[in-house]
RNA sequence: GCGCCCGUAGCUCAGCUGGAUAGAGCAUCCGCCUUCUAAGCGGACGGUCGCUGGUUCGAAUCCAGCCGGGCGUGCCA
């Protein structure tokens, strides 16, 4: 149990006793340290519904409250009842802590399956700083909702079957340069759709050619079918190393491909079922459940915009979309996997998407608890949206490339020491971490700018700074002469410094679980910042190696207990820590 | 037109279900390495939280209306 909620439950008991019924009792933790180290205005939102006192309410409360070997809670302003720890309790806590594998971190009582949806890139696409937001974050999602306790499958939903692999057949049969295929497969194919896209946009009679192989390769024609899956298999061999090298990886890749024989028999199942309802020639499925007709106030208007905006499920010309597809993921993911929940980490301007395929599914009889973990997008220099098509976007490996290159200068400015091979791999992990970090440590649904400096930063609110302070501990523990007992180790925590970080250590359980009610690995950040900015504090004003006997021990102790909880905290968002840097 | 998102310090952003004197980083300025790694620490400067109303003991946060920006809105994904 974490400290916060050994607090909640104190307060609850003495809240039900006052009142005779039992009642929540939210705490947060103090906004200012003036105030203490937790607060809570439980009394005044009570007294408001009861309308009766807030003060008084809060005198009762406080009366009845057995907090005694916690530390004070006293009342002040118009109600708020403040919660002091004392630097006693925090050093039990820290103890308690240390031993617990879980580092404070409550799990779960009733863990869910939870099928969490992210990356997807297309095949025979290059990854570009765009793929990045769903990859970290779905990727660091996965890892907290894993950590607290349910069963997580994640799935790559890649594009393998889009209209791009019209180009990409034409192109691969009329522009494809077999000795750079063999050379860097990805850059080819690369090349290869880029050429193809450009001439489509100038001559129409090259687009009408890529529609064509498009149709013979969903008619099942064996010479494309044997390209795409040539396409299909270089593709992924290239995204693996991007994941291997970002340290993400998935239980499946079910691209689109997988779920196409299901797709007819799909939406022949909606037709009958009037789920799917012809209109236009498409089939499509509306929001309000019913097909609009000429009388029908909700009738659709071009000009006017819409009321009832249809996924299309099935082309006028009997091609089937993406939305088709989907269904038939939630249909595969219900049935097959037991998902009770299902989380998109896509975009936000795909919100309407996901707003009309959660609905139909609800009608459909498809339950289970469906999310769009959305995000903001990545803009160009011109503030305007990056084009997903216009390939002329910052790739994803430059990116990380570049990210390596400067964390190595960093290196041989700050560590010239560092032998060579050592200083590559901390460059790896410090450059990689930083750009996870970047998009980690910010609100989800922020758009942003895409700029080098602030993706790359190494100093401030980085990860670079957060691992810099798990390379001093270790630093610590490697001058340490002798055995250290981590174990029986006593906490006694006297100087400022050191309660400070004591009491930011006590939080990391309640944090962790916070941030999965919003999907928001910003909030495990934003903490990390703080207990970070508390550690560097705490190594300036209190020597450790230096420090006598009991003092030493702590210390040294609650460095370690740090250093564990950085280290973690870091994994938890998919970044690595060095020993030293 | 309709729907969704956004507007907080010079810049980039936090601010959790409304809570006390709105916080970080960058930039600028001033201090701190003969002591555990200065990618650091301490301090200063910097804000009518887009505007106007409303709800209430209390609003950056909730509601309404404006202003400004972005995205989406039937056969792309």
């Amino acid at each position: 149990m974490s400290l916060l909620k050994e607090i909640e439950s104190r307060l609850s008991a003495a809240l039900s006793s006052v009142l005779g019924e039992s009642v929540p009792a939210p705490v947060v933790p103090a906004a200012d340290l003036r105030f203490g180290d937790y607060q809570s205005n439980a009394a005044m939102a009570l007294a408001k519904q009861r309308k009766t006192n807030p003060r008084a309410l809060a005198e009762q409360v406080v009366e009845a409250l057995d907090f005694d070997e916690l530390g004070t809670a006293e009342i002040a302003g118009p109600g708020f009842i403040n919660f002091r720890i004392t630097p006693a309790t925090f050093a039990r806590w820290a103890k308690r802590q240390l031993a617990d594998e879980r580092l404070g971190v409550p799990q779960v009582e009733e863990p869910r399956t939870i099928v969490v949806d992210f990356s997807a890139p297309n095949v025979a696409k290059p990854m570009h700083v765009g793929h990045i937001r769903s990859t970290i974050i779905g990727d660091s999602l996965a890892r907290i909702a894993r950590f607290v306790g349910h069963r997580v499958i994640t799935d790559n939903h890649i594009g393998d079957w889009g209209t791009q692999f019209g180009m990409i057949l034409h192109g691969w049969k009329t522009v494809l340069d077999e000795s750079q295929l063999a050379a860097d497969p990805i850059v080819e194919l690369v090349r290869v759709y880029r050429e193809i896209n450009a001439a489509a946009k100038d001559d129409p009679a090259v687009m009408e050619t890529c529609k064509a192989e498009l149709v013979k390769l969903q008619a099942g024609d064996e010479e494309n079918l044997a390209i795409w899956n040539r396409c299909v298999d270089l593709s992924k061999e290239g995204l693996q190393r991007i994941y291997d090298r970002l340290d993400v990886g998935f239980d499946h890749w079910l691209g689109e491909s997988f779920y196409n024989k299901r797709l007819p028999g799909l939406v022949e199942e909606f037709l009958e079922s009037g789920l799917g309802k012809v209109s236009d020639g498409a089939v499509c499925m509306f929001s309000s459940g019913e097909l609009p007709d000429d009388q029908d106030p909700f009738r659709i208007h071009k000009e006017d915009g819409w009321t009832d905006n249809p996924a299309i499920i099935r082309k006028a010309d009997g091609g089937f979309l993406y939305a088709t597809t989907d269904f038939a993921t939630v249909e595969y993911r219900i049935d097959e996997w037991q998902a009770d929940e299902i989380w998109y980490v896509v975009g936000a301007p795909q919100q309407l998407h996901f707003r009309q395929l959660f609905e139909a599914c609800g009608r459909w009889g498809k339950e289970a608890d469906f999310r769009h973990v959305a995000f903001g997008s990545i803009l160009g220099e011109d503030r305007k949206l990056m084009k997903t098509r216009s390939g002329d976007n910052v790739q994803l490996v430059d990116v990380l490339d570049e990210a390596v290159e400067r964390a190595a200068k960093a290196i041989t400015d700050k560590n010239p020491d560092l032998p060579a091979d050592e200083a590559a791999e901390v460059a790896e992990i410090v450059g990689l971490g930083a750009v996870k970090f970047a998009e980690l440590s910010q609100n989800r649904l922020t758009d942003y700018v895409f700029s080098w400096d602030r993706m790359l930063a190494l100093q401030g609110d980085t990860a670079p700074y957060l691992q810099y302070s798990h390379v001093r501990i270790r630093s610590i523990f490697r001058k340490l002469e002798g055995d250290f007992d981590v174990s029986s180790a006593e906490m006694v925590l006297e100087e400022e410094a050191e309660i400070h970080l004591a009491r930011m250590l006590a939080r990391y359980g309640e944090t962790v679980p916070s941030i999965l009610g919003d999907h928001r690995p910003n909030l495990l950040a934003n903490y990390l910042l703080e207990l970070a900015r508390a550690f560097h504090s705490f190594f300036e004003a209190c020597p450790v190696l230096k420090a006598e006997d009991a003092t030493r021990t702590s210390r040294l102790a609650l460095c370690e207990l740090t250093s564990r909880v950085l280290s973690h905290g870091l994994g938890l968002l998919g970044i690595r820590c060095p020993e030293r840097m």
